[in-house]
DNA sequence: TATGAATGAGTATTCATTCAT
DNA sequence: GATGAATGAATACTCATTCAT
């Protein structure tokens, strides 16, 4: 097998283990038997404990900048009305979060409360999303559509806690007993909650 | 000192450690030592870590329910429109979190990914919250203030994710950087943002 | 309450727990709780854990020495035979241990094995049994009763570690199956066993 | 050093110790420092304190079975008469305890009186002899070498605790005072003094 | 004398990490 | 690179004993 693979096989025990059981309650032991290896094997590929989760966290974080840029690239700006776009920023993020039960775990709650780099790792999700909405929010002040008493940065903030608090109790692990989501028909009952409350022009419901 | 007083000693001192360093990263010479006591005597009054971590999250529970009859209490119910009740609802949510940032921390961070009972007592605060507005939304519904089509499970998860996530990044231990908010400028700004997409009529700011 | 009564209180119920769990097992705690005292007054009158053990053993000593006195005023020495003497010693011995299921566990079983002054003390049932039959066989060659070529030490030895043996399996707190014997037909049996190596005239059972 | 090696290296530490200072007075520190191994070490070979005790006690357990089939196989049961026997069964379960001082003392004090799995383990000696000679004797009255009228549960009872308590005081690490026995001699005296109150035939000392 | 809260030395056990093979 | 036996610092918890009230 290939160093890179082998790399992969461990991250994939890790991520499970660590999604199921949280960091401390997941052991070197749990992830070495998981993925098969010896135990020396897996200080040739982390440096500790610490490492694996962190390159966990940065991994899933690239794909979620790639994914948020696809969501940028994916639209038309031209000719896209401004609620058009909050609806699809709200449905990439939904979206991203319910491809990985695991991950969406890890992210939104095992990631909490940890000590030192760990925490700052998994901080940075719901910091770039922020940052993101303040961009969209403030370029709409700009533009005119979005209203302009608008609290930016609490919006921001409310936004943010409302998409991974729903992304959390529909897509993750945890979420047994809540049916996970119509992705289209949420994205839409969202932008009817939040659109009509941060934007000027009356809110039309998609396809009217 | 008496018996009850040593408890509450050694709660506080708890508090200020799991609150900063987390659960795990707490160790009961930590405890100890804060609380200025000896090892044995903290098995006196807990039977393990655990329990001190969860005697310190049902006491704050127990506040949380008691602050939310307040609220309900508060008010009268007849002459108070239904966006104002809201608002209320709002209001009270982060009066309580603002009041003690270690407690904060413990219920919207550090207790998060905690295994075991840890982690229920913890979620309850959550899905406590959410029930109520469920309830609120539906009584809404009934009569005639809120929209009919809104999905209410959804929406209670949008209301309380944004709420929590907002009590935490302004009012926990770690919002350094955040200046803590107004809480009457901000209960106007919160409600500003949902009301429209809630409730039936055209929402009026307050004092409007 | 009495001092002495209530020491005997706290020898009362420490037997039991000492008898059923053993010494390592048993904690100053069950004691007092049983006992119905506070912890501090365990040790106003003994001066420790080991103290309610030795204290324990050396009173049920106290009752073995006199029972043992007890069984030579019983007979008259004139009139009884060597195998008579021989029958009563047994007797004796059986009936002391049958008396009490909780000493007869602690000095058979829960005390082998106890460090330091404990163990001297229980050591003293054995070491006092052997002596005294040695005492017994002497005698016996001395007059003409027992076989001149028997190794005393030894016979004694046999002869109390089947006493003592039998004891425990018929009348400890664990000798649940076993159902008590009757102490007359089982002394018979044990000098039918016994006597017809040791005596020098042919064994005549009782009655004949 | 191969695994094998180190584990009976770890039990030949603790054979020693717990024979010396009990059970509860031997540290797991004493342990590794005696066996010249890390803290941990212990802990890959055996699940806990317990453990090592049981094993232990297991391994020796099962010497002595195959101690036992020996003994059977020893003799050519033609020819052999029934006193013989009985003689070879003494000497064999004399030999067995005379071999292992250390071993001699967990089975035959130490290990008494501990709670769980442990006493069971100890326990188990005592009954498989005493079930060996209910066997032995019964087969002896069909064949009509042993008294009809022999009360064969207590007489096993009798036998096993003459037999054990004799092992213990000669052959045990705390026999420092007795010097040790010849054990054909000792067979012999035993057999002498047993065999006339079991057998029906007279007994006739070997040799003869 | 009785109490019971406080004490802290003592101890088993865990588990991430290392390193010789 | 891979292995897995060995390591030992770290840590929670116990429980006999003390002493101020």
């Amino acid at each position: 097998m290939k160093p890179e693979e082998r790399k992969k096989l461990i991250l994939a025990s890790a991520k499970k283990l660590f999604s199921r059981n949280g960091y401390y309650q997941t052991q070197i032991s749990d992830i070495i038997k998981d993925a098969g290896i010896a135990r020396g094997t897996i200080y040739q590929y982390f440096a500790n404990k610490e490492d694996v989760f962190v390159t966990l966290a940065e991994e899933y974080y690239s794909l979620w900048e790639e994914s948020i840029s696809l969501a940028a690239a994916d639209l038309d700006l031209d000719v896209v009305n401004p609620v058009n776009y909050f609806r699809h920023r709200i449905k990439r993020t939904l979206f991203f979060f319910s491809q990985d039960k695991d991950l969406c775990n890890i992210a939104l709650r095992v990631g909490l409360g940890l000590p030192g780099e760990m925490a700052s790792v998994i901080k940075r999700f719901e910091e770039r999303i922020i940052r993101l909405l303040i961009g969209d929010l403030k370029l709409g002040i700009d533009n005119g559509h979005v209203r302009r008493d608008l609290n930016v940065e609490l919006t921001a903030n409310l936004l943010t806690g409302a998409l991974l608090s729903t992304a959390y109790h529909f897509y993750s692990r945890d979420a047994g007993k809540a049916k996970p989501l119509d992705i289209n028909k949420t994205t839409e009952e969202i932008t009817a909650v939040f659109a009509p409350g941060i934007f000027v022009k009356p809110y039309q419901p998609k396809g009217k």
